[in-house]
DNA sequence: GACAAAGAGAGAGCACCGCTCTCGTTCAAT
DNA sequence: ATTGAACGAGAGCGGTGCTCTCTCTTTGTC
């Protein structure tokens, strides 16, 4: 049971493998990682390296999966500190959280939510698991608030969606939201992951905002307001008007 | 004043270099863009294309410019035939020729929207002009529905944005907008790229979503929605209700 | 403890890449 | 006609992913 000192040692180099590729990862991007520089990093010819690693493909699947796994684990973490709070507060909680993390990871946030690295499809067996967990978590957060009667109502006549794909949501993930809110849910998706991706990617050129916390911010709080997250929350059993005063 | 035949030969050349780029980088995507075969399919040695092109680099920068500016033409053309409609027509049209051309030129579509080429840092003075046609043009459509009074107000008390920088572009682009329709507008134009770019690099993973096309329209429309966006235009005489009545 | 099997690393090699240099050749302006 | 610029070919440098063979060491088994 216990090791022997070989697989001690074929554990260690496995974890040195990623580290050292997530530092190649870092500093030149999903691009620039090359197999034979890790292996020159670890001290080793690069045909070495694949006895650990079959492809340049499989540690790219490796370094994803480590990718998505940390950002969950990092919005789960801030999340755990305002559990208790109002539903608005830990939507800035998650958006904030995946801010951070994208910009203190740029490469890897490129790698999970920038442009499919050409050739490589992702194993989704390995990959959709640690993937969803994010958004799953968000869609929680919604779905919630929707069941409490929390949410404001849609501003308009909702356009009909994919029904038959937000039947299936409904039913594996367990969400009650007609398609107006997981619509929304999208939408606030799509806004959230569209303004870290721009602002990470310099998008609108590197001397259009001076000051991208206070946009992040507000794009937080118009995103919130979309979704019809109150500021505090309300007693469910106080029927919500259908024009709500303004916020705040 | 005639060009000699080895002017026309260069200029024949480098539209052939620019051509060849853009089959390969429709295939296989921006990283697999060689110069060599680039050269290969113009019947000449590597070297050669030297004399046309000063690096990788600057191939890279003549396709950037090329996409954003056929991306502009094709939303600027579409829009011309709706010209006279109603302001939510004029923004789905907007959206949906940006997904379109985004779904026929997907490898364009990652080069200008997506991780930036590692290595490689656009020269603003070429790019920035191309590059930001398209969301000034949609920056004019709110504007011109904001000065006519069409848009509904914002329902939510609107945090405050990185108000120096709306300033710079009230000034600049000679927009009247105030602060919470400028960041409705950045709030719409993330949410538009952020859910061309979920589609098209698949992020939803290849099972969930089974009508793609009936997603994007949804979210058009309850991005119109939070746009403000009415479906006839208003007579700007008549004042706005403060909570109007549902869309449609 | 001897021995076969499996694991690990080294090294050579293949085909590709971006890019540089030199060398003749061809074209165009003087 | 001459001369300088433009052009293409070819060799070469260092880099890449990946495969193959070879040797040495570790491991489990008889």
């Amino acid at each position: 049971m216990s090791p022997t000192p070989r697989e001690r040692a074929r554990a260690q180099t496995e974890r040195d493998i990623i580290r050292i590729a997530r530092a190649h990862l870092a500093t030149g991007g999903a691009a620039s990682l090359s197999l034979r520089a890790v292996a020159r990093d670890l001290g080793v010819v690069s045909s070495a390296v694949y006895r650990y690693v079959r492809s340049r493909d499989e540690l790219l699947t490796l370094l994803l999966v480590e990718g998505y796994t940390e950002l969950a684990d990092t919005v789960d973490a801030a999340l755990e500190h305002v559990a208790d709070q109002d539903d608005r507060t830990r939507f800035y909680t998650l958006g904030n959280a995946m801010r951070e993390w994208a910009k203190s990871e740029p490469a890897m946030y490129a790698l999970l939510y920038g442009t499919p690295v050409p050739g490589y499809d992702a194993p989704g067996e390995q990959t959709t698991g640690p993937g969803t967990r994010v958004i799953l978590t968000f869609a929680d957060l919604v779905e919630q608030a929707y069941r409490a009667g929390r949410l404001a109502p849609w501003p308009g006549t909702t356009a009909p969606g994919p029904s038959s794909d937000y039947d299936a949501m409904r039913r594996d993930l367990v969400l009650t939201g007609d398609d107006a809110t997981i619509g929304r849910t999208f939408l606030a998706w799509h806004a959230l992951i569209g303004a870290v991706t721009a602002e990470l990617f310099g998008q609108f050129g590197p001397d259009t905002f001076s000051d991208p916390a206070a946009l992040f911010a507000q794009q937080l709080s118009l995103i919130a307001d979309t979704l019809g997250l109150a500021e505090a929350p309300l007693p469910p059993e106080q029927p919500q008007p259908a024009c709500r005063p303004p916020l705040g």
